[in-house]
DNA sequence: GTGGTCTAGACCACC
DNA sequence: GTGGTCTAGACCACC
């Protein structure tokens, strides 16, 4: 999986590496298990520092998406503990998101719909 | 309208006083065309710096959610063009609160209900 | 509070600093709302990098025991959400020292009076 | 006795087997002079380098909870010198835990309710 | 070879 | 002035 980082973004870039990891899991790119690059290989391919592809991966980890150790690196966690619930900060940046949707006009037929072309993907 | 800020939250306080503007216009407890307080009031009334509230104006002028002229202060848009588009940024959002929603075990239905609810809020 | 680092401990430097703040906050020597001393201020007092102390706050942070923000450094919490459970990973940990405390002679009544005795200090 | 180990854990592999085997003595599993698998054989068993039993056995020796012998291998010690007193580093951890579980709220009556509860076991 | 820790030093966003 | 991010580079524990 390629991950591209944008140097202009005000989203700090072990966040974005974090953000792109989640993506690739929830959309089937990344497998349970999937070993994922080293820090150094992913760091000296993205062009960045290694700690901070390292504070990326404690981030994945500390959140339960991905297992590392000393060993073998880093992998995708085998099984995700369904919560079936968002996280609080989730619901408000939704929350957020619906918000300005509503003032652009966009209907709720409308979002439901974009929601489900990005459910798919 | 009253606008509460969180001090131990991560969201900037700027950033929250803006979307809490945009979520006030949403919901219609802020009118098109109404006035929003002056930049000092707002600043004393929550207790924070006057540059805070004035960085968080611009957004939202730079948004275009409000206006701003010298005589009269800060006014909600009378009338929002209906882009029907989300901001760029706001769609790289939505996709990322999906992919975690996906991850944790939630349906695309249980998703959209979600949404449901919180479109009429 | 005077934070004191054993440099030739196995346990991490930024885990110690962590663990200290939390004992000072469980016995009181810090008090809720109390600002802790500045990431530099630390650094400098204990002689190592500002890095590591921020990864103790972010920890720290991260659990819940304090919060920071930009404007006005690092405070520890005003209030404890009560949980009345022990984390999983502290139960093990327990029942690992109650294994070693048993091998090593000592009895019910005698371990629990030692940890009366940690309960008040 | 079987010593299961946990790849994704933070505990370092030779780590979790010294205290599985130390569990395995307090609680009975392990009779005074009992025998140990082979170092080659415990190492194949769970399939870790060889290594890292070493590693553990050495630790275990260390500590006083075995003995070896060239010829006969690793053994329960035969009697536990009744020393009456934790280790200081265990003495460190226990007071840990107790400061977090003052800060989570449980008493000092339910925190010793969970050690009688572990020392049965 | 792997991730984890730490340093010395820089720059940035927020207020 | 504050914490947060990032770099370049080193060394360490684990396996």
């Amino acid at each position: 999986m390629v991950i591209s980082i944008d140097e202009t973004a005000e989203v700090p870039i072990y966040q974005q590496i974090r953000n792109q990891i989640v993506l690739g899991i929830s959309d089937g790119r990344l497998k349970p298990g999937e070993q994922l690059p080293t820090v150094r290989a992913l760091a000296g391919e993205i062009g960045i520092n290694s700690m901070t592809v390292n504070k990326a991966y404690a981030l994945l980890k500390q959140e339960g998406y991905i297992y590392t150790d000393r060993r073998n690196g880093a992998h995708v966690r085998n099984e995700f503990t369904e919560t079936k619930e968002l996280q609080e900060k989730s619901k408000i940046i939704l929350q957020q998101v619906i918000s300005e949707a509503k003032i652009c006009g966009i209907t709720q037929e409308e979002f439901l719909a974009l929601c489900r072309n990005m459910y798919k993907g």
